[in-house]
DNA sequence: GCCAACGTTGGC
DNA sequence: GCCAACGTTGGC
């Protein structure tokens, strides 16, 4: 059964311009550090399940494209990346500590506001909009997101 | 830059 | 296992 994902990354870092840019639209998610999100990524994502692709932490936040997971989970390279910013010193090649997916990129939309996104009243439960929400990876149901993609062909 | 909310760490 | 202190996220 196909699940649904909404992705945050920053723009600055990885935008949906840099995924469309990648060979075959392709790049690996890493850099994720926080269980519950890894867990998500290991536990509940499969090749073609949805993503909606998040600019967080910039002047416009909100939906920039739509993507698919396009590969199982494997061991993140940056936890081993000494001196990088993702280095962790308590993961070792045996017993890697995070995990990443690829991430295909489908297609770049019109940007779907964060503002807007809290004033449409089918999303009122969207994990995303929770007050205290900084999980960068969610679930999103089926429901959710047809109303998403839905608003951003209009 | 501020700050609310949440996650992690580490002493006990 | 508790919980205070600290660090991070991310919108504003």
């Amino acid at each position: 059964m196909k699940q649904y994902w909404l992705m945050k990354s920053e723009p600055d870092e990885v935008s949906i311009d840099d995924l469309m840019a990648a060979p075959r639209h392709t790049m690996p998610w890493f850099g994720v550090r926080n269980y519950q999100a890894r867990n998500f990524m290991r536990d509940g994502m499969r090749p073609g399940d949805g993503v909606l692709f998040y600019h967080s932490s910039c002047p416009q936040p909100g939906v920039a494209g739509v993507a698919e997971v396009a590969s199982g989970a494997y061991p993140d390279h940056s936890q081993f990346e000494e001196g990088g910013k993702y280095f962790d010193a308590k993961a070792t090649q045996e017993q890697p500590r995070w995990i990443s997916v690829d991430v295909r990129g489908l297609k770049k939309t019109a940007l779907l506001p964060l503002s807007e996104m809290r004033q449409m009243p089918e999303l009122e439960d969207m994990l995303l909009l929770k007050k205290g929400s900084r999980l960068s990876i969610t679930p999103v149901t089926p429901a959710q997101w047809k109303v998403i993609t839905d608003r951003l062909k209009a």
